[in-house]
DNA sequence: ACTCTATGTTTGTCATACAAACTGTGCCCG
DNA sequence: CGGGCACAGTTTGTATGACAAACATAGAGT
């Protein structure tokens, strides 16, 4: 008998991964907003961990394009013009359509059965209304999609697409009647996926992508014309001093 | 008058910037093999800069698919497989037809005749022979072409994928016979590109890269059925102590 | 009113330090 | 002679403290 995976800890959780993920999260949930400035020592405080662990965090979320650095060293949440959000989503829909497809042919009997539970959940979820917990269910769906497309070189891309608009997506959510058409889609999705029909899965996949960047980019078009509300001194560029 | 920039130093070089480029460049050139461990200190002394620098530099390496951490946290350097070569490949037909289309559309004067000097520049290095030199003309030729495609997104998802079979494409130009099919492709593409003929451009760069996809790929499952060289001890595993 | 300066802030980088997880070696014992 | 265990060395993860350079702000001086 071989001694498979018997460690106590099989991951002793890096200190560094958790801030990342934190503040993954943080950006996509819009606890620092597009534009945000983020500020080492703050980050550690609010942490609770060394400006090591930051800094290194900070790192990867820079190569992730979640981050940006500004001429000055000032490090702020990225800001995702109307004309980068179509792109990304005419990525997204090359991706995410190839990565149906493989899904389709791979055809892993748990994973299929996985979809189909979030699915329900999904639609139960979206009666009750709320945007939170079906961003995350949402973001289910689309994982095991990836997971089961077997391909970890496409389903890294999509991942880091879908993460840059995460902020974005969860702000769509909320527009009223996105939603319906949403789920729609999704139906159209799992019902081709459940009959093996590719073609069709990919389409559905298409269109929802499609449908879900046009009310993307209007949205930020809009709100490009029109800047929103800028709070106090739009403090992305200053290095406030304390007092 | 405004102070436009005048700044003596503009990007005054980061000294992680400036170790990530070396990492990046030492993996792509094959000096750091795939599978090759990566230990810090090591990197240090080469580097000639503090560990800070090495991690935060290999946080970024990480986020870029370019090295690998172990269960153990050992750092290696990424091995691709033939079937990730092919998918990388894939994307990368998806992502550049895409980038030419645009760049075509777009057709900047300057970015042209840029084009144009590094083709020929390319002919020459070519008839001379010299693989690492073609290696840097290429990725200019590359980057000029990603540049003018006008999209961020676009240009660096494709550079990531780029950087990620640097050193295959570096040892299949080295291959004989290949180097000839390349250079008619490049010459049918620089021409549609002239001729501001999209559909040529992107046909032309979608078969260059299913080309070298084959080229690539095939060699790579040559080497899994028949591993190379195995050098002394495997190294990648051990926390070779020092004497 | 304007400029200059002192002071505080933020980031980049380095040097240390130490725990935890591993590894290899060699010694001791049966 | 073989087996196993303890010890020493290696590597990584993390935290701290320190300091220079680049800025920003506010206050002092003219």
């Amino acid at each position: 008998m071989e001694y498979h995976d018997l460690r106590i800890v099989e991951n002793p959780t890096l200190v560094r991964e958790h801030a990342l993920d934190k503040l993954r999260n943080a950006i996509s949930r819009g606890l620092y907003p597009p534009g945000h400035r983020l500020v080492e020592r703050e980050l550690c405080e609010a942490l609770g961990v060394s400006r090591t662990s930051v800094r290194e965090a900070l790192r990867q979320l820079q190569a992730e394009n979640l981050i940006e650095v500004g001429k000055r060293r000032n490090i702020t949440v990225a800001v995702i013009s109307s004309k980068d959000a179509e792109d990304i989503y005419l990525l997204r829909e090359m991706l995410e359509t190839l990565a149906v497809r493989r899904f389709v042919a791979n055809a892993d009997e748990n994973a299929i059965k996985k979809l189909q539970r979030i699915h329900k959940d999904l639609r139960k979820v979206i009666n009750k209304g709320d945007v939170r917990e079906l961003a995350i269910m949402a973001g289910e769906f689309y994982e095991t999609i990836l997971n089961g497309s077997g391909s970890r070189v496409i389903a890294d891309m999509a991942r880091q697409l879908l993460t840059r608009v995460n902020y974005l997506r969860m702000r769509s959510m909320s527009e009223p009647g996105r939603l319906e058409e949403g789920i729609h889609e999704w139906d159209r999705l799992m019902e081709a996926i459940q009959a093996g029909n590719a073609n069709a899965a990919a389409k559905a996949m298409g269109d929802h992508l499609a449908a879900a960047r046009k009310a993307v980019v209007t949205k930020l078009e809009e709100e490009e014309q029109q800047p929103p509300v800028i709070p106090a001194t739009a403090g992305a560029e200053r290095a406030t001093p304390r007092r």
